[in-house]
DNA sequence: ACAATAGTGTCTCTTAGACAATATCGA
DNA sequence: TCGATATTGTCTAAGAGACACTATTGT
């Protein structure tokens, strides 16, 4: 009986220069020696309670980064992905503000526009391509997007986070109470005065309670 | 190097007696020989063209069901839940009208309500309460609801399956309307006259497009 | 004062749900 | 004709989006 491959890979992105960016990193191996791929490795039987602590010490041991969010994406097998035979990868997917990748100093790992990439070993291009449906399809719902925010924002900010992600302009009226229902903001006692000559906006950071949690909705946006 | 155990399980649900039920069959081996479980079985890497192919084989020869609708749930994984090792079974689930899995009379195919499971061996009652949460969750938005139907069915019928994946009565103008807007269903040049000393209601089947894929709504119900 | 963006109040339009009227069967 | 359920029409109320007004900064 043929041995089977059982890997984890993460599909880490952010969201920089008002696009949707996913992180990788030169294979430093075979097979694909060189190219760029998402992190990912073996499962340690041995080390790894189970498939997420798996993805979370690969993340770490690749990337450096230690992501508040990740979520299993889905699992992705057969016979074709993988030259060296039947491989089974099990994807989880972390959202992550930019200055979380760029503060590990990490020369090998790279931000990539979702839209336009080239080039990709086994089947990361599907893989890349379903978190980005799942992350797009979820923001429509839920508090998701708040992740690729760093610890304090405005709302306009975060507004804009949405509207890239929904590739679509969204009314500040209804956005600011879709956000005020979710509940799961609180605002800081200091103003973003930096940017402006113009009135500066409320700071919010996330309350404790959902640092690790999403607010979802019945109804869309 | 620990190996580790790769292995698909299938969560067959089905709506019988107003109650979505689970079919469970004895295992024939050890561990847990003669106990009720999930259909599963290894992967077979020379066979199966990936793990739901893999998913497909194991429903068919442990149930002799082909299901319309499959869809790969999670991969759940980890040291406790098999007494053999470290484990990894990527499942998937499967809706079914009753009369499908009646038609095949496998005794030893038993079906159970998902919501009075006891003695279920593995972390089986874990993986069917994920399957039963992404069934309401998608019921909730989507035309799930009906794979559970038979090839042709009434629209009091149907919303009374949604009605009941859901736990409450739903308007019937705006599920009506919901259904409409789905698309999906014809009517059928018949009625269904038999339970009735009242107005007959009209059959509808499913448009061939939409034999195995579903529809979904931004908004709920 | 002016430009620019933040934040809020209000109106309208869409749409989900309530209600009810009509339709069609068996007894 | 009566009882029961199917099907359709219409009113109402909740919620999303449009619009516009006020607020607060730097220049």
């Amino acid at each position: 009986m043929t041995d089977i491959i059982a890997t984890v890979d993460v599909i880490l992105l952010t969201l920089k220069e008002g696009c949707l960016r996913v992180a990788l990193l030169k294979r430093d191996r075979e097979p694909y020696a060189n190219v760029l791929a998402l992190p990912g490795g073996y499962i340690h039987p041995d080390g790894d309670a189970d498939t997420e602590a798996a993805a979370e010490r690969v993340l770490r041991e690749k990337t450096g980064i230690v992501s508040p969010y990740l979520e299993q994406l889905a699992t992705f097998s057969g016979r074709g992905r993988d030259p060296r035979g039947w491989s089974l990868s099990i994807c989880y997917y972390a959202l992550v503000p930019p200055e979380l990748i760029e503060s590990v100093g990490r020369p090998d790992l790279s931000l990539h526009p979702v839209d336009t990439l080239r080039g990709l070993p086994f089947d990361h291009a599907r893989i890349i391509a379903a978190a980005v449906d799942r992350v797009k399809n979820k923001s429509s719902y839920s508090s998701l997007p708040v992740y690729l925010c760093g610890d304090a924002f405005t709302l306009p900010q975060l507004q804009a986070v949405y509207e890239i992600l929904l590739g679509e302009p969204i009314n500040k009226v209804s956005f600011r109470r879709k956000i005020e229902e979710f509940d799961i903001l609180e605002p800081i006692q200091g103003v973003l005065a930096t940017g402006g000559a113009h009135r500066p906006a409320q700071l919010y950071r996330l309350k404790k309670q959902y640092r690790k949690c999403l607010s979802v909705s019945d109804r869309g946006l």
